[in-house]
DNA sequence: CGGGATCCATAACCCGCTTATGCATAAGCT
DNA sequence: AGCTTATGCATAAGCGGGTTATGGATCCCG
C-alpha cells in the first residue's frame, strides 16, 4: 500500500509541472463539461470547502482562465465560467497528462497494461460512488 | 484520465484525515524500514528538496514521531530517527489506509479487483524506475 | 417588515513544496 | 597551518491546496 503513496505523489508532481494543479485542472474541466456554475455549487461538486473554491477561482481568474459574472437571477450569486484560454489550457494540460501516464504505462508488460486500463476507471467509479453515498 | 485526478485527490484526502499526510507517512515509513538516516539522504530518497525535508522533520519532531540526533562521524550531519511512537503511529496509519482502500476495492467486481491488485504495484514499480532514470 | 437561510469573501491558520541565502563543519590543496 | 571549496542543514520568503470561523449581502417567507 506504500505503492499508492508514491503513485499519488508522482502524479501530483507531474500534474503541477504543467502549470495547472490537480485542483485547478479538475475544476476547469468541470466548467468546460458543464458550463458556468455557481461558486458554491462548484465547491460542492469538487468536494472542497467554499472558501477554498473562492481562492481557487481567484487564482484561476488572475491567470485569465476563468471569469466571474453576476447571477442575474440572484444578487448574491456568482457564476464562474471558463474563458476560451482556460478551456484551451485545460485541453493542452489534459493531453500532457495523458501522455505522461501513457509513458509510464508503456513500460509495463502487456497484461499489466490491460490491468491498468481496467483498474483505473473502476477505482474512479468506486470513489465516485463512495462520495455520493457519504 | 480525469479519473486519475479524482483518485489522487481522494487518496490524498483520506490520507490526511488520519493525521498523517502522505509525505509524512512516506518518510516515516522509510525511516522504519531503513533505520536512521541523514536528513539530506532522506530528502533525496523521498525526492523532495532539502529545505522541505527540514520542515517535514521539524513537524514530525514536534509531533514526537521522529528524533534528531547528531552524527558522531560528521559534525555537520543530522541523523533522523523514528521514535517508537512514530513507528506505532505509522503502522496504525498504514492499517487504516489499507482498510480504506480495501473498502473501495470491495465495491468492485471480482475481475476488477484482480486488475487493481496487478495494476497498482506495477504502476508503483514504473514510477520507481522512471524516477531513478531521471 | 423582520428574521432566518443562503451565497460569497476575508482572515487566520496548517501542510507541502519551491528557490535563494547563510552559516558551520569537512576536506583538500599549497 | 591556512585558505578555499564543497557539503549539510537551517532560515526566510513565497505559492498552492486545504481547513474553520466570521461577517456582510441578498433572498425568502411568515
Amino acid at each position: 500500500m506504500i505503492a499508492v503513496e508514491q503513485l499519488v505523489r508522482y502524479v501530483r508532481h507531474s500534474a503541477t509541472a504543467g502549470g495547472l494543479s490537480t485542483a485547478a485542472s479538475s475544476a476547469l474541466g468541470r466548467l468546460g463539461r458543464e458550463g458556468p456554475q455557481r461558486l458554491t455549487e462548484l465547491a460542492r461538486a469538487e468536494n472542497v470547502s467554499q472558501p477554498n473554491m473562492t481562492q481557487l477561482v481567484t487564482r484561476l481568474e488572475r491567470a485569465g482562465l476563468v471569469r466571474r459574472t453576476a447571477d442575474r437571477t440572484d444578487g448574491r450569486g456568482v457564476l464562474v465560467e471558463a474563458t476560451d484560454t482556460g478551456l484551451e489550457v485545460f485541453r493542452q494540460r489534459r493531453a500532457e497528462r495523458a501522455h505522461a501516464l501513457q509513458q509510464l504505462v508503456e513500460e509495463l508488460s502487456e497484461p499489466e497494461q490491460q490491468a491498468v486500463m481496467t483498474a483505473l476507471p473502476a477505482l474512479a467509479r468506486a470513489v465516485q460512488d463512495h462520495r455520493s453515498r457519504s
